[in-house]
DNA sequence: CTTAATCTTGACTATTTTAGTCGGAATTAC
DNA sequence: GTAATTCCGACTAAAATAGTCAAGATTAAG
């Protein structure tokens, strides 16, 4: 999971989006008035929306007087998911493999390290909505994060496991 | 905590030095054969031996018979230093401040969400010692992950405090 | 129907980052 | 002295990033 600029902005203006929802705004939300508020510029915001829309986590209206709306209430949307809409995910691997990756010489000793790094940050952003944000929520403790992988894995596996 | 090829295989030239101690090897080891066995080019090792001797982990040992040792105990040395000392650290806020950040329009949702996955992250490379990695231990579990910060924070704390 | 507002699309660009390469100089063991 | 190494700085090619720009499609309102 890739974090640039792009994807702190989709963040940003699905927050914004939420927020204004949870002060009362009905209907759509024209991207010009987002741009505004969160600093961003208004053609930067049509490619970003464009994959948030793709994405399925918004709706569009065209027109005069159209806009965005959030596809799901804010408390289902999850900050991972806003991220990976945007971003390419980027894998955190050399080998990009989902098991063991080796080398001529021997096993790659750093496979699951990257591997369960990933796993952490993902953890991480999908353990907040978008209603936590703007809410205030307190962010999640370390101990609460869910984990992506079912059971924790040891690197022994990779060490020991991977004959070439 | 910016984290590329370069700050990659940084660990893993670091974990092969710990491999090679670890099977007896004594004595400093030359980037020809760490390079040979990670498969990364002497050259581009080169560079990031600079930065790792600079950053004071590694002692180097200059002419024929020469290469590199740790400069502590494997167990000493974290992944978080590693990957700090050759990677340039981004920030994974819009200000880089260490407080919120506003825009014209008011405050900054999402500061503390970006600062919070900072320190996860932070956390998770710096639970992990080079010896962990050579040794096989078992990748830490997200609930044993200190913290980088002293308590949980709260968006709330942004979101209300930060006026213009 | 006309017009203005708004999304939609695709092409284009400038800057920065990344991942190196290359050549040579300094140092040391033998 | 010579060979093996680290050391250093300049250079480069490719990709990613962060946009800009122009024009078209769609709709609401008058």
């Amino acid at each position: 999971m890739k974090i640039s600029t792009r994807g702190r902005y989709a963040v940003m203006a699905m927050a914004d989006i939420a927020q204004q929802n949870a002060q009362g705004h009905e209907g759509p939300l024209k991207l010009a008035d987002i741009g505004l508020r969160q600093e961003i510029s208004l053609n930067y915001l049509e490619q970003i929306f464009g994959d948030l829309r793709r994405a399925g986590l918004v709706h569009s209206h065209r027109g005069a007087h159209g806009g965005y709306t959030l596809s799901a209430a804010p408390d289902n949307m999850r900050i991972g998911d806003v991220i990976q809409a945007v971003d390419e995910p980027v894998d955190v691997t050399r080998c990009g493999a989902s098991s063991g990756c080796l080398t001529k010489s021997g096993r790659c000793l750093t496979h699951d390290l990257w591997a369960e790094l990933g796993n952490t940050i993902h953890g991480f952003l999908n353990a907040i909505s978008l209603a936590d944000v703007v809410a205030g929520k307190p962010l999640p403790r370390i101990s609460d994060l869910s984990r992506t992988v079912e059971e924790p894995r040891s690197l022994v596996t990779l060490v020991q496991g991977a004959g070439e």
